[in-house]
DNA sequence: TGCTTTTCCAAACAACTGTATTAAACACTT
DNA sequence: AAGTGTTTAATACAGTTGTTTGGAAAAGCA
């Protein structure tokens, strides 16, 4: 086994090249389709620099998944909200970042795609990312329902109506190819902007929260036959 | 290159032997990183078999990803509907029908594992299961969303609407391992069986529906400043 | 039965895979 | 300038990849 050297001095080195270059096409292919060759060639680097700076293969993706993250993180930070700042803004303001960080309307980022690969498929890295990003980040839109129901619900409940508003900010990241095709270009290029998003998916969650809030509790449990 | 071989008689032929052990596990690891040595293994029959009735790896795939959502179609068949069903009823069916086809609670369907792949990451196949499926599923959706509006809705509210829905579903089946690890065990056996996910996602878009509805199409166009 | 077509198989093919080895080039300190 | 540890590069290695081949076995049919 190799010793994975770490070369501290940022900026425009091997190590940093190679990091560099392995994203876009691991986010472009996945793991196992991309070629240590491929991204050597596109760093110019010699092949075996991988194995010199990284150990294997797998360190190299894990790192690559990692810089991802913090790097789309830092391209679309988090809003600042003061102590006054209504709850159904804060929803507005955190539909919005979720579709920011999704979706960049011009290049679509490949950071996105390498950490949806981790969503669906996760690897050992998936618990890292849960931990450090997902699990808080989940959290804070939590606190905006609850501050928006006015009280605490019932931990299942808020979890999935934060999955509820999360799910719909992900169909146009997971599913926009596909999307493209069921409808029309100009209706795409119009419609489909960030703020048209925004807007809607805040509407219609705003709306399903309220009445979820207005149904008797005792409905909810009414039907419970499990089938299939 | 060489010819391919219809095997018209089905049954328990090379052919169908090779098609039903292709499918999990084209649909657990992806096509590039699945050999047709692993295929043949499992089916037990010789590597030459794939080139010789399917021509190459490529069309093996395709008629996989096509048998999948066919016989995914026929196990979760859709709801039959009178004249008089009213139009509520007919959306929680339809959000039902929407995750049985999903999320098989006991055993995941690889089925369902490969048409996931095909809409995040399309090949030529995709457009064949637009054009076949999605589209007229996707227009059932949206005439039960017009006759709750009570009108017709201009199209792209429509679609938006109806990928709010599809959306919430399609998260729990994309974001099903990720979900697990964000919350408790037990919470997910509980509380995340089919009906309590269609429950709530019926009672939440029917509320965004009707919000939606109510809010003045005015407000819709006023904030309009695209950024990012 | 003999002949033809279809199906199957063992082996080989050439290209590609991740990784290891080795030595040369480099940047520093002394 | 010599010696130090670090970085780069060419090449080799052992294994896997999808596909092809030529002939054997089986099936269909007269």
């Amino acid at each position: 086994m190799p010793t994975i050297h770490q070369n501290s001095t940022s900026g425009d080195s091997t190590r940093e090249r190679i990091l560099m270059e392995a994203g876009p096409i691991f986010a472009g292919k996945g793991f196992r389709a991309t070629t240590v060759r491929e991204i050597c060639e596109q760093a110019n680097v010699n092949v075996a620099s991988i194995n010199y700076y990284f150990g294997d293969k797998r360190q190299l993706y894990h790192q690559t998944v990692v810089l991802a993250r913090e790097m789309r993180v830092e391209q679309v930070p988090e809003p600042k909200w003061s102590s006054t700042t209504d709850p159904e803004e804060k929803l507005l303001d955190f539909i919005t970042l979720i579709l920011r960080r999704l979706v960049a309307m011009q290049t679509e980022p490949w950071q996105v795609r390498l950490l949806m690969r981790e969503i669906l498929e996760p690897t050992e890295t998936c618990k890292h990312l849960v931990e450090e990003y997902f699990r808080p980040f989940f959290n804070t839109l939590c606190g905006i329902i609850d501050d928006l129901v006015g009280y605490r619900l019932p931990e299942h409940t808020r979890n999935k109506i934060g999955f509820s508003i999360i799910g719909q900010c992900l169909y146009y990241r997971f599913s926009a190819e596909m999307t493209r095709l069921m409808i029309e270009q100009q209706d795409y290029v119009d419609q489909y902007d960030l703020d048209n998003l925004a807007q809607h998916v805040y509407l219609f969650s705003l709306g399903g929260l309220k009445h979820y809030q207005s149904v008797d509790e005792s409905t909810l449990k009414s039907t419970s036959t499990t089938d299939q």
